[in-house]
DNA sequence: CGTATCGTTGAAATATATCAATCGCAGTGG
DNA sequence: CCACTGCGATTGATATATTTCAACGATACG
């Protein structure tokens, strides 16, 4: 057997839970199955630690329900967000033994925790699940990338439309996007403040880019004007 | 056989040359020479392109000699370098089809090229090298992770002192660090200008924290300061 | 030795941060 | 039900770090 190292066609999926998938020999479905029935659910209150920096990375996560964000914080306390985990998405997944940053419930949230020795057992024999192992940590390279382009080059207006266009991607459907987050939890994802966050929104709004219905709801009026704005 | 999943006990260790290796049922020695065995050595002159971004990732690359920088631009043009690939450093891995991002040499260059599919022909039989290529792109995630606080969050004089201090961790013997790259390419790492990057060296210097012995030669003269400098 | 490129320095402009006040909403208790 | 309270968001005024624009200096190269 062949190692399949396209990430759309993996045959385990750890991201998402694609009915697409094909099935697998080692379990019904897709990855979002094998992972649940290794898995036990857990609940987190807003705030709560889920991990902290430097913890054994004893387990892996995967959201069923609510936000998580995953950070790390200079000794002065200034704190940079690494990224924003919504449902379905797997984070805390690490290579080494120990956990790289640290990751709170942004609301109450529902996780579902595996062992990570229960996958690497697996993975031990199988090298479909390396690979969605490896699938799953070049994902988060990749958005990483992506949000160091966004810090070291972009404008805070690029930067704010960037992570409005992102999470519109990620519900193509929706009329309104559900921000779980605070203005502080924004301001800690794209370098900046708090203030300049709740300027850029606003300046947006009066562009008619977007159109605000508390603080919590966005909706996308331009698409276009959005995507120009990302650079 | 077990996976090791601690990156410094790992058979293969794709990143360094490390003598101190077990051997493997797959190659004699380590990391190092079973991917020498693979690849062939090529060179590249300054600024030339090693691969760029959106192309297909068939290859696998090893600094022998000179330095790499990898990068992304916006349409505009703004440039922002992801890391610096010295001797012995991997780059170019890839788990999906194409390369999330382009290379250049820094100066002239000796690169081992090896061919993707070889490596993935043996990960597919191999848990350890599967094991060995998901190490390696999660030391990358690591990397990034810091390059992000410190695009985020860190002041120009932190950046710099953060980036010299990094570059002394490589080469703990010696007394100088010979900066590769040049202003521009730093200004493009630490998501400055190039007058800022200038006037933060000057200002270390006067400050006596380090010396420059010409702009390519660096010298810590006070290695507590400079990581106090770091945050 | 001239020329090109890169690096340094200075002065002015500006984007973003900081400091401070007000607003608005959700939850609470009288 | 309504005022009270508290917290997060918004807005304004000011400060400042960094950028931009521009000139000059140094270094390498043919």
């Amino acid at each position: 057997m062949t190692v399949q190292y396209a990430r759309s066609a993996n045959v385990y999926d750890l991201r998402q839970a694609s009915p697409a998938a094909p099935p697998s020999m080692l379990h019904t479905d897709d990855g979002f199955d094998l992972f649940q029935g290794l898995g036990a659910r857990m609940s987190f209150d807003r705030d709560e630690e889920i991990f902290g920096e430097g913890e054994p990375a004893d387990f892996v996560y995967r959201v069923i329900s609510g936000a998580v964000r995953t950070y790390r914080v200079l000794s002065d306390g200034r704190r940079q967000i690494g990224d924003f985990h919504l449902a379905g998405d797997l984070f805390g997944l690490e290579a080494g033994r120990e956990h790289m940053f640290s990751a709170e419930a942004i609301g109450h949230c529902e996780i579902l925790v595996c062992r990570r020795s229960a996958l690497f057992g697996i993975a031990a024999r199988s090298a479909e699940l390396g690979q969605a192992l490896w699938a799953q940590t070049a994902l988060e390279l990749e958005r990483a990338q992506a949000h160091l382009m966004l810090l070291g080059r972009k404008s805070a207006c690029e930067r704010v439309a960037t992570f409005l266009a992102a999470l519109a991607d990620r519900c193509p459907g929706d009329r309104e996007i559900v921000l779980h987050m605070s203005r502080q939890d924004i301001a800690d994802y794209l370098g900046l403040t708090i203030e300049t966050v709740s300027r850029t929104f606003t300046q947006l709004q009066s562009d008619g880019v977007i159109a605000l219905n508390g603080c919590r709801h966005v909706q996308i009026l331009s698409r276009g004007a959005l995507a120009r704005l990302t650079q």
